[in-house]
DNA sequence: ATTTTACGTAAGATACTAGTTAAATAAGAC
DNA sequence: GTCTTATTTAACTAGTATCTTACGTAAAAT
């Protein structure tokens, strides 16, 4: 038996994506205000920044390619706007990411709490 | 009143590492692998790989730098394992980090779900 | 002592990221 | 039609990421 070659990496680019998008502090923010809010202009959002327009422009553009979320255009306005489907979508592959090893993480967690702190 | 000068971004360095550190393929890959067993030494996780050796060290290092992972050193081997705290914390985090928004965000997909599908 | 085994670190190529300023687009207001 | 407003795209720079190959280190085996 030869040495087994390995697999190609399954890869599940949007996945991927969406966790880029959203280990970013900026992008983080807005989607955190999109989150709570509803349909905000790219101005208002670029406002509350510590950078220029196009730098938010181009944060937001990471974030609709990583389909978090979605723009519609109203006049010169572009309106942005959370997308629930999709973020809840995150959420769950997230959850379920770990949960194979769940079991294992509990009791260790467990064990570890039941001594003291990490 | 003057325009409101932006503040500047709360940032949480562990996050950020955390979440670009899941972001990668690769890394996700050794995370379920060790997260699935128990400690792995590095070569046996390079094995499942197609890239070089120095390669996989260096995304061991990115997920040890965000604390995801743990090593100890046995003889000639270096013996990687999950960080089952660490890895809960995020979860937690991750989980938390929506729940601002969640009634929003589940009315509307709910309004979504009724009429058909995103 | 030398060699082998199991790693990491260093150096370098290349590609992506995140910011800047300046120019382009596109719709409303005059 | 020209000007203004809102925003993106283009061109550029600086920094970071991810590979590779070559070298270094440290313990075990001989």
């Amino acid at each position: 038996m030869r040495p087994k070659r390995p697999e190609p990496l399954a890869h599940e680019p949007r996945v991927d994506a969406q966790l880029r998008a959203v280990a970013d502090p900026t992008r983080r923010a807005i989607l955190s205000r999109l989150v709570n809010t509803t349909e905000v202009p790219a101005g208002d959002l670029a406002d509350g920044f510590r950078m220029t327009r196009p730098a938010v422009s181009r944060h937001l553009r990471v974030l609709l390619e990583a389909d978090l979320v979605a723009v519609r255009t109203v006049a010169q306005s572009r309106l942005y706007s959370a997308n629930p489907t999709k973020i809840q979508e995150l959420r769950d592959w997230f959850d379920n990411y770990w949960d194979a090893a769940l079991p294992r993480l509990k009791s260790v967690i467990e064990k570890t709490h039941n001594k003291d702190e990490s």
